[in-house]
Order: C-alpha cells, then sequence, then structure tokens
DNA sequence: GTATTTTAATTAATATGTTATATATTTATA
DNA sequence: TATAAATATATAACATATTAATTAAAATAC
C-alpha cells in the first residue's frame, strides 16, 4: 500500500466508508439519511435545540441544514418555531413521531457501535480517538491564531 | 463532551472537517476541488488508469466520477481515450497541463501533510492508523462473509 | 438615536453523493 | 451458437456539500 492509501485523509475517509454501511442499513429500514439521524442523535440530548446549533453539534453545514430539516418536517418528524423575543432565531424539536423513530432506533445503532468497538483492543481505540482529540485541537488553535493576529501570516510566509 | 460527540462517526468526520480546509485553501488556489486532487494524486503513481480503477483508488462512486472527470477534461487537465480491445473500458490519462498542476502542487500538499503529522507524537499515530486499519479490515471479512456464505444473515437474525 | 456591524437563517448556483437503472460489451453456460 | 450472467461505464432523480450572497433582526459604535 503506498504513501498516498495510508495518508491520514484516506485512512479518515476508508474507515468511514467501513463502517457507514452498517448504520446506512439501519437508517434506510427507517427511510432516513445519516444526516437525518444525527439531527434524531443530537436532539436525544438536546430536547430542543436552533438550527445553528443543530449544524454545529451535527456537523453538516448550515445550509444543508435548511433542506434536511424541510424535509423531516415534511416527514413528521420534526417541528419548527420562531423564538418571540430575538426573530432571527428557529427553534427545532422532535414531534412524537421523530421521537418514537428515535426509541427505535437507538438500540440498533448501540448494537452496530459495540459490534465494531468489540474488535478492538481498548487501549488502542483510546489513543486512536485521542490522537483524533489531538489534531483537532490543533487545527482549532492554528485556526484561532490566524483570526486574532492576522499579521502572523504576512510575517511568516510572505 | 457526550457519548455522541467522542463517537467513532462522528471523530472521523470531525477530524475530517479540521483537517480538509488546510488543503482546500490550496485546492481553491489552483481551481480544483478535493475530489479533482484525489484524482491528479493516483495518476501520478499509475500514470494511466481506468475510471473503474480510479474509483477505488480515489474512493470516490462511480456516478460522481463521470461529472468529475467531464469538467477535468473540460479543463484540459485530463483526457479520456476507450479501449479498443475491451470497448467498455475507459482509460484516463493526464495531460500536460494537468502534470504541470500536479507537480506544482505536490510539494505544497506535502508541506500541509508534514505540518499535521508534526504535531503528534509517533507512536500514537502509528496506532491511530493501525486501528483504523483494523477496523477497514474487520468490515471487508464481515462483507464477504456475508456474500459468500448467504444463510448466514438468515440463521443468525431470523 | 442613527449608522454600522454582527448574527441567524435562508437562497442560489454549482459540484458531489446515493441509489436504482440503463447501455454496451464481454464472458460464461447450456 | 444462442442465451444468460457478469462487467465497465453512464444516466437519472433526488439528497447533500460548497461557496457566495441575501434577508431580517439584533447588538454595537458613534
Amino acid at each position: 500500500m503506498d504513501k498516498f492509501d495510508r495518508s491520514l485523509p484516506m485512512m479518515l475517509h476508508r474507515t468511514l466508508d467501513s463502517i457507514i454501511p452498517k448504520y446506512r442499513t439501519a437508517f434506510n429500514e427507517h427511510g432516513i439519511s445519516e444526516q437525518q439521524w444525527r439531527i434524531l442523535r443530537v436532539l436525544w440530548e438536546e430536547n430542543i435545540s436552533t438550527t445553528s446549533r443543530l449544524a454545529k453539534k451535527t456537523l453538516l453545514p448550515a445550509p444543508s441544514m435548511v433542506g434536511v430539516i424541510d424535509r423531516m418536517v415534511a416527514k413528521g418528524l420534526l417541528k419548527r418555531k420562531r423564538d418571540t423575543k430575538d426573530r432571527r432565531v428557529v427553534y427545532v424539536s422532535l414531534t412524537d413521531l421523530g421521537e418514537a423513530l428515535l426509541q427505535t432506533l437507538i438500540p440498533k445503532i448501540d448494537n452496530i457501535y459495540e459490534q465494531i468497538i468489540s474488535h478492538c483492543d481498548s487501549n488502542s481505540w483510546s489513543t486512536m480517538i485521542d490522537t483524533m482529540q489531538t489534531i483537532i485541537d490543533m487545527s482549532d488553535a492554528a485556526l484561532k491564531d490566524d483570526k486574532t493576529n492576522k499579521t502572523n501570516k504576512g510575517l511568516i510566509y510572505e
């Protein structure tokens, strides 16, 4: 296997490609997408949320969010409600149907996850997750650095 | 951070989201997408390839491949040629322009990669990559199992 | 208090992903 | 050899991603 195949971006994509189909089977049985599941999953813990907060928690881009929520509202899984004080904000929450679907899916998703994690050494798994977190933190720091100290880039690269 | 945030799928997405923008900046400067870069990158090592082989190596879905290659051909980066013996096969290779763009991008991409890897402990990095490979291998094996032994599913789950 | 800037949600245009299907060609089988 | 099965590519319909821009409302600066 060459350098490109073992590169971090390709390994991340390949790992996702290997596990997502397991989940997708369960999602498709209930007529939802991975993106729609993420919204249900966040609303399990948030109970009620806003469009922008859902975008952050699900890692879905805000412009995609609009259509995804539209389709879930059309299917009767979600409801939207605009804030009366701050008229910019839109709240999103589960309908009874959405709640029922969520409860049906949770054990199935948990099973799939247990199946995946059971094939890995516990310490290796932790190291993998922690190393990913290190990369994320490092990127966040670099981004914040770029924003606060704009002379930085100019001084170093130009 | 809750269970969902630390789950493997979300950590994989989050890690990708944290590193892809670094690459994307370089890609955008040269008017290409991440997908288009992957094709250039594979053709660096393959020299000439086919549509289906490119789909496998780049991890891009075959139906997406058609459009991506179309646009790269339109920009003069790639050329297509149908096999004379097996008329189903279409070969794809770099034009001079594509080759030039590839050579321009390689050092930039290498720099970004070095910058990412330099912030991680070498052993942790290896463990992360190896653990991902374990997950991939496990999924591949399960998939092969499903295909060869079709009674499997029926016996266990029904 | 009015102008400016920021924020939340959305729209628009184009590219890509997902799933099913179609087309052409080749290989395998009866 | 005629038929069926498999293969490589492409098309179609819809969902989502990406980037830029828009709209409305709220917060801030002057």
